[in-house]
DNA sequence: TGTTTGCGTCACGCAACTGTCATACCGCGC
DNA sequence: GCGCGGTATGACAGTTGCGTGACGCAAACA
């Protein structure tokens, strides 16, 4: 299944090995995941496919995983990932090196499986509440993706499942301002085509059914760019 | 895609397999190349084009690398770029000499791609922050270019695009005076042809808006060059 | 099978934005 | 003071982008 709302992993090393066991154990455990074998590589896949969550061996050939997280740090896409470091030096120093540099989270080697699935999800849980079954609230405006209920003011709203994944992706990053495009790929799916203006028309109903109950339009929409959440 | 805003990178090199090299890669990262293959072709192009990062070889014809750069850094144009001397020499010496004439940074041969890369990206990081997603603030503007929102002494503005890209663009580098050419590549993208009379115009517009609030006029005229932000 | 619900596309109209022009204004050298 | 090159500004017409209602369609449901 490709669901638009499983998240991302990308896992960066250079040994096979380990990529096919992180891979395979993290799409069981319900992600999509890509790989890339150096840290290059992972920089440009950051750029294209905006992961989540990002596994970064420690050495790597070519761009030190200190060095990619630095530039993935520095990419737009990269801004909004937690990244989590793995490496073989448990030593203190280390670790700050690695969290200064901008990194999330750090593991340990030799890790188990289950730890670092449990650390994907709690950075996760974190980054995008909506992910992992936390209620996103914005203003009066209260999402539960458990019971996939919308309150606003505390009442009950009826909305589609579109107009549903929509507007959690607009709650997850209050303020941030989302492109067609970027909607598209995160509400609808990767590999879709959809004429861009359809969003739209979802932003528009989403709108009537958030304003049914009466209160301001929550939603802001940026004159060449796209649509916002407060 | 030719986006207005993608980085634009001048590599100077005798060698055609090594121009080949890095200019493809360099593409393959999303920057716009032009090449040179002497000094003195190189200082041309930096004043007719104005490239952000300069990879400048430091055995050149003609014109040394070293002066190549000395000259680069007496134009207009040239001041505002980062130039990263390319070079066999690892000595010390070379290094201190090559920084000293006004280089950014320093590559040392053999080099690996990714190195290239990782510094252009990195003296671009220095160079112009807005293209990494970060807010920029000067005196009480405030412009985060995540959420496309500018903000004067906390009271929120209302820009159209162009405005909002054009005080994107005098906020990068405070100080800095653009000539109309300047920023008609940059604001407007460079592949069109446009009055240069209508930066005035805009700038008039983007004046109005920033004052709309009160306070003084943050740009500032410059008188038969261009404009200013501070 | 008929009904309901949600989806994607389209066409139309409005509002905002854009580039150009004409005119007024300013600083500067004389 | 005067003239000149350069700059500010208001008006205007053309264009673009967005919001909205309508429609056909497919899937879900009864």
């Amino acid at each position: 299944m490709t669901d638009a709302a499983q998240p991302h992993v990308l896992i960066v090393d250079d040994e096979p090995a380990q990529l096919a066991l992180l891979s395979y154990n993290l799409k069981a455990a319900g992600f999509r995941v890509t790989t890339a074998k150096d840290g290059e590589e992972a920089v440009m896949s950051v750029v294209e496919q905006g992961p989540d969550v990002i596994l970064l061996d420690w050495m790597l050939p070519r761009l030190s995983g200190l060095e990619a997280c630095r530039q993935i740090k520095a990419t737009r896409e990269g801004r909004d990932a937690a990244v989590i470091m793995v490496s073989a030096r448990s030593e203190e120093a280390d670790r700050v090196r690695g969290l200064d540099t901008g990194a999330d989270d750090y593991i340990v080697k030799p890790y188990s499986v289950a730890e670092v699935i449990a650390r994907v999800r709690a950075n996760l849980r974190r980054l995008r509440p909506s992910a992992s079954g936390q209620a996103l609230e914005v203003g009066d405006i209260r999402l539960d993706p458990e019971s996939y209920r919308v309150l606003r003011d505390g009442q009950a709203l009826h909305l589609g499942p579109t107009e549903f994944r929509l507007l959690a992706a607009l709650m997850e990053r209050p303020g941030k301002v989302w492109t067609r495009d970027a909607l598209l790929d995160r509400v609808w799916g990767r590999d879709i085509y959809i004429d861009t203006r359809t969003v739209d028309v979802h932003v528009g109903r989403l709108r009537k059914a958030l304003c049914a109950t009466g209160g301001d339009d929550p939603i802001r929409t940026v004159r060449g760019a796209g649509y916002a959440m407060g």
